[in-house]
DNA sequence: AGATACTTTTAGGCTAACCTAAATATTGAT
DNA sequence: ATCAATATTTAGGTTAGCCTAAAAGTATCT
């Protein structure tokens, strides 16, 4: 049964986990524009995938597809390399945020269990990665997160940033120019009405920085006052 | 032309490097050996290999193959990221000395350029690894290393250990029972006729240990007295 | 020099991923 | 409810590496 799944089958798991996180399942074009490949090289995939012994997903024709248990499993295992990764790498290597996504992308999937292990212990087993991303433990458990995003907080309010969006290292270097990190205090000052667009306090260093929804959207923060 | 060559070549270069070093050709059947696959295989391989442009290696039927300049590069550069790699294990995650060469088999090829240069600059520029063998600095320049084995060390007269073979665990294991590693002293007590098997003397410890001529061909040493 | 043993190569196949083009199903607008 | 647009699937093909079995070459021993 435990087989050992390739690095593909691992990127595929992966991104269903992260396109089906908040419910729903993950559509062929979903999947193939993530991993930029062709749609018709999805449906190939998940119908493997659907076939193997254990499943590691649910696909109905034209339905798109869900993780079962052992796909979310498996999903979590890389989930969990990568942000140690990362956590490494920006610890330990002198990685800056915006540079280790792609780099762990490649690392997850040449890790043995026992890097894996020194590794958290080496860290301090931490349990957010430098996005603020929750490293899931050794034995799966996802820490606690916060739900609430910077476009749903209310004008007026302050906050601290528990997480930010991973991928795009051009975003990380502009939160970064302001210090926008996880930890860091905030205040939301403005929401104009038609597009949304937020203008933010940093409360720490005075600086004020401009954020639209979509942005917004990502980044998670912990009520304060 | 630099079309980034696959972890399998990578594999493939590295060998071949490795069997040609003291000189000679690697045979077809060296090889499949050392790799663990087909014989067949080699062939097509290294016919592959040596009708690229540019050729990685040099390769006549039945005479086995030789590195070509851009292969000896290709070689060095997997080579400089292996042992860096072991360096880091013993040093950052604490590995044993046997436990670094099956896992940085895997890594070196899920390590990037910029990863190589940060991990370099942490370790603090290191010259070897674990177990003595040089590591390329980052224009492949190998440091000076000695010839002298313990096989040909003549009885009585003392040196210093600067290397030890690398792959098999168990034998480091044993090795490292007896403290036997890079910058030990050490005085070869005897050595007897027929057989060559020596018993050493590690000096700080007092301890003594039996070395077969096998193994001793693989210990190299610097004289000291 | 011939016979046997060993090594290497050739020939033909397999699998995992990927692709494009064509066929089919679903969705959304009238 | 129909039709066009969009999404998905099917069909057929490619490449990199691997394999086994059979053929061919090389080496060794007398």
């Amino acid at each position: 049964m435990s087989e050992e799944l390739s690095p593909n089958i691992q990127d595929y798991l992966k991104r269903i986990y992260e396109l089906t996180r908040t419910g729903g399942k993950a559509t062929t074009s979903q999947l193939a524009e993530s991993l930029g490949i062709s749609a018709a090289s999805v449906t190939n995939m998940l119908q493997k995938l659907s076939l193997t012994t254990p499943p590691y997903v649910t696909y109905h024709k034209h339905q798109g597809a869900e993780l079962t248990e052992d796909g979310r499993i498996a999903a979590l295992k890389v989930l969990r390399r990568h942000r140690l990764l990362e956590h490494f790498l920006v610890e330990m290597m002198g990685y800056t945020w915006d540079e280790v996504h792609s780099e762990a992308e490649i690392l997850e999937h040449a890790m043995s269990p026992r890097l894996e292990e020194r590794m958290d212990a080496a860290l301090g087993r931490p349990a957010f990665d430098p996005h603020g991303d929750p490293i899931p433990d050794e034995n799966l458990k996802l820490p606690e997160i916060s739900k609430l995003t910077l476009t749903s907080l209310e004008v007026g309010s302050t906050g601290r940033i528990v997480r930010v969006p991973h991928e795009d290292p051009e975003v990380l270097r502009y939160l970064g120019k302001f210090g926008l990190r996880p930890g860091v205090a905030i205040q939301l000052l403005t929401r104009t009405p038609y597009d949304q667009t937020m203008r933010v306090l940093i409360m720490d260093s005075g600086q004020e920085a401009v954020i639209g929804p979509q942005l917004g959207r990502q980044i998670m923060l912990k009520k304060e006052t």
